[in-house]
DNA sequence: AACTGATTTCCATTATTTGGAACCAATTTA
DNA sequence: TAAATTGGTTCCAAATAATGGAAATCAGTT
């Protein structure tokens, strides 16, 4: 009668908590939870309990509030080495920013959206997680673009599908139809750029990772602001950024781990 | 009869499972795991099913095997934010980073282990191995020492406990009275070193971090290989370290969270 | 085609989760 | 000072979901 979302079981729900806490972006109290959550008081209650004792949250007593734990830290620093091409592509994201001096934004989808797994500052160093793990909507981003249009389109279709389609700026598609139409200029000249759809002032220029020209693993992308460069600028890195892109592809389809015999 | 590790339910095994996983470093396939650990076949199975589509684990089908997910790398960054040091704590690591010229790394203890949440790059590119997320035993580390020291009798020996004292290097205490010894000089002295003992190569000066004089919420370093320095050089960072971790401890307690309203 | 080892599914039993309601503690209001 | 309100925690019988032995399936080999 109501299974609104297929859960799967007890774990999924405790990870619909987490996924709560987290996405509040600050403690909070259990009240708070309760009133977000459609769990019974008990329920929400216990959920919270255990994932605190197991380090994926963690409680503050004085205040009585929630905050991810770092435990997570710990595990996503194995799924980022693992599961993310970061580690691979780290060279040559160094390489291409002390080349452009402009910001170098590596990324991959998940869930439809876009997730950032490195990038490297404009000017100089990087911060790892800083970065690492920020997430942006893929309809209105470079990077975004670049991977939804070199998808298949069975999973664009459903990626398209989670789009929420908010008018941040002027420039931004409200439109699924406006956005694929531009998704197959994309695929046509192999890269994608920003217009200020995301944050006004913030343009970029974006390519896919494509493993043997076909498969889409991720995106890479130069961003500026309007400030400093005009989007034509932008355009000069088109050769630059696909070499790299290649080159990351590459790496990553060589890059195969010891599957212990 | 059989409860050696209190688990929470379902929710406690199935995050075992995700750190077993997590653990190994590299993509794992079933049967590996099911030796790994002592869930029954079919068990290990569900887990590993609920724990892929909810997005905790990715899972490759053309070789069959698991690994991390990026929704970790996702709900990180929450955790990173909220729950560490590191935002607080960056622009004095930049400085200090700028100033000695030499790693810098900043440290909370998570499980009786270090887990690094930030660090800085020394001029030299040898890169330690320590990025944000990864973990290091507490008794033979600068920054491990630096904060047990620094605990409370209580809480410092449960931490002890559950140390390995496996000796890495010749100079690794592999006692806990040994530790006991020197976290009492670190005590009186106010800094902590390590000698070499993680690491052949590697030596570190570590402060605690210490809010209102009292409370230690984590632990700052300056590392170096001994290639390039002498123990004796890096106790001319004391007083710049000291301060340091100073300025962070009064950042991280002005800075409250906003408990919304 | 038969074999082998790994992976996946089945399903009756069992153990765990569930959530309404009672309870407790601290703070606010009368 | 007492009563009421709010926020947090515990109980426990009913409902549900997890369990795991065994059997089926699948992918390589010989």
């Amino acid at each position: 009668m109501n299974k609104p979302v297929p859960n799967d079981g007890t774990v999924g729900k405790a990870l619909q908590v987490l996924d709560l806490v987290a996405s509040l972006g600050r403690p909070v109290r259990f009240t708070e939870l309760l009133r977000l959550s459609d769990f019974p008081k008990a329920s929400l209650y216990r959920f919270l309990q255990t994932l605190t004792n197991q380090g994926m949250l963690s409680y503050d007593p004085k205040n009585q509030s929630y905050a991810p734990g770092l435990r997570l830290v710990r595990l996503a620093h194995s799924a980022w080495r693992q599961s993310s091409l970061a580690p691979v592509a780290s060279p040559y994201l160094d390489a291409l920013a002390k080349e452009v001096g402009e910001a170098v934004h590596l990324a991959q989808l998940d869930h439809g959206h876009v997730l950032f797994v490195d990038k490297r500052k404009g000017t100089g160093n990087f911060d790892t997680l800083a970065a690492a793990g920020k997430v942006a909507p893929s309809y209105c981003t470079g990077v975004g673009k670049a991977i939804l249009a070199f998808m298949p389109a069975a999973p664009r279709n459903l990626a398209l599908q989670q789009q929420a389609f908010l008018k941040y700026t002027p420039a931004t598609h409200d439109t699924i139809g406006g956005l694929e139409n531009e998704l197959r200029s994309v695929r046509q000249e192999g890269i994608a750029f920003d217009r200020e759809e995301h944050e006004t002032g913030i343009i970029s220029i974006a390519a896919p990772i494509l493993i043997d020209q076909k498969t889409v693993v991720g995106a890479l992308s130069i961003a500026t602001s309007t400030s400093r460069h005009k989007l034509s600028d932008l355009k000069a890195y088109r050769s630059v950024l696909l070499t790299t892109a290649n080159q990351i592809a590459n790496a990553a389809s060589t890059w195969q781990f010891p599957t212990q015999n």
